[in-house]
DNA sequence: AAGTAAGCGAGACGGTACGTCTTGTCTTTAA
DNA sequence: TTAAAGACAAGACGTACCGTCTCGCTTACTT
């Protein structure tokens, strides 16, 4: 068990504007120029507070960021294994990986390189109920016979989200919609069952 | 241009030790926990030398980082296109996504998401030359009729690479060799000229 | 008046806990480095009560202070005025000025000088009473022909007692018993009645 | 020897900067009300810079309360002792214990209470000195014949001094110039040689 | 005896200052 | 004239207490 305080007796109203102030905070001036005292003060708050329930900035933001992202991001299943890929990774790169949230998508991805505990926590919440949602709803299309019958879908996994962040963290440009398409169209015909 | 002095008269030895010190320290403590003052004292050069020469930590690193990763990453033309990206990717996984350099280049790389010289000089002295020499490579295997020759070659980079820095980057695990090839591979299947 | 709530409903076990932690605290780690949470903590009450009865730490130990000089600086009268001078002024310094006491003490006097509420309760308190006691007792003799008739008792209070307190709060060591009884007959001889 | 940096490369202007700021806010705002912050932006100068050169508030305000009260308290030899003790004493009345000084000088002596190294430097720097001038001068009226030849000049500093700081301390109130001639003349009647 | 108002322990809260740390600039010293 | 050494202004860090507050619980007055 953690040394966190007695999370009953926790104020919910500190906690939302602690969150909604980050987030803010993190879309004007960019992740990297936000400071704790600053989402202190605006979200009238005490550092104390803060710290008395987030270990570092990074902690703060991620569970903003899981907060949008949540529900955002969820996995349709319409039996159409290409539209439902299209559907889920647009609405990816539409909340997270555009306009102001993409720097703070970015920005916390960068804090995990120096932060072993954050780098958990982004895996544990953020990524790996989604990765898991995309394997299993390829697992589905498998079994329909919408991909060859010894596809690996873990490949097929990094092949559809690995040139996303990408491109995100290098600074290479973000697909537009149609080139979402070809990307996604491209990768599984890669795992296309053989012609019969 | 910049307002550098003079590099004529430029220390050769305080250059080179001062890179050598900041790859030393990145290696044995993380980038995140390297500072400038720990990389002139372990040098022993003054900050004010660091500052005349260098605007920021990450750019240190990035020089010191692109001297290392310079020579090992080239790209070989035997004729047998996965035989080669094979070779250079392998390189790639051993030199920068590999043991404690792996750490340093995904720090430079956080680095960049709030630091817009840096990305760019990230993306103009490491990865595009690469990018064009994989592209340029890849349009010689479909002008050979290795590929299809309707190949998106641009679309065959992100997918050869994309799942390498994106394994890197949200700490996914790095690929053995063995699963390297397979996704080499498997993404050249993609772009394979049809049966004729 | 205050609005301190209902005395009658004070539970007097907190209260003498509280006195008793803010006097064992300040003799252990001296009156400054004592906090109000610390005595709430090690009286097994809350801050909240402690602040219901008193305005500040300084002012529950300038009550514990009183509680224990109170009943042992009492001025007795024998008739002689060396001897009773003694006697009071030799009690004062055994329980308040020497041993741990007299940090606590000393550490009191140094809260008033930016406490002014403090500074009025230790003179009215604990400081005047004794002044007008030992006023009282030099008229006395004064009267019975023991001192000058036009002795100056005020000056006399303040030759007796100003050096102990420049002494502890100066850090300039303390009297022994000796030494105080020579300093008490300086100070008679210097009011002493003329040679008749 | 101590870990304080080089004095050599001290800047002279942050220091005086940072005496006159303490002074400055401990007279506006009284010595327990400012902050080593305030100090600090007052005066231009980051904290780094006044922890760097002392070790607390205390120290600081304690250098420049030994400049200005420096000159000001030197001790006279003009042949008669009652009007030298007159005019060393009525200076340091004037110069420390009237006006906005007194509550200054007061809350340095308030903090030697819980600061041992403060208390040793008031001691060393301030009040040694002083009264080892007291003392000397005291003992060349004594050589003189002013006083008995048996008198005990330790005594005479602690019953001249004492009551002073007492005063002070206490909150008793200060003398005037008047009352302060009566006082030294009433102790050094006490030391008189005896009538011939 | 039941109802109710208060004091109580506990501890989260907004706030302020602490003393430390690192950044990037500027000054001094010695070669 | 250059570079080492390192002091400097600036400002965020994470911590410690302050004095206030809200919770349930207990206790003891009131009716």
């Amino acid at each position: 068990m953690t040394s966190t305080p007695n999370p009953q007796r926790r104020s919910e109203k500190s906690h939302r504007a602690t969150l909604a102030a980050a987030m803010d905070l993190c879309s004007e001036h960019g992740y990297g120029n936000v400071t704790v005292e600053a989402i202190a003060a605006r979200a009238g708050v005490s550092k104390k507070t803060i710290y008395r329930w987030w270990p570092t900035k990074g902690a703060v933001v991620l569970e903003a960021m899981v907060g949008i992202a949540g529900d955002a991001t969820q996995f349709p299943d319409t039996g159409d294994i290409t539209a439902d890929l299209c559907t889920q990774m647009t609405a990816v790169l539409d909340h997270v990986m555009t306009g102001p949230r993409a720097a703070v998508y970015a920005g916390i991805i960068a804090e995990t390189q120096h932060d072993a505990a954050l780098a958990r926590d982004l895996r544990t919440q953020l990524l790996a109920p989604r990765i898991a949602a995309a394997r299993d709803r390829l697992l589905v299309a498998r079994a329909h016979g919408q991909l060859a019958a010894d596809a690996d879908v873990d490949m097929a996994v990094d092949l559809l989200y690995g040139p996303l962040y990408y491109r995100l963290l290098l600074h290479l440009g973000t697909y537009s919609h149609d080139r979402l398409r070809s990307h996604i169209e491209r990768v599984l015909s890669a795992f296309a069952p053989s012609a019969a």
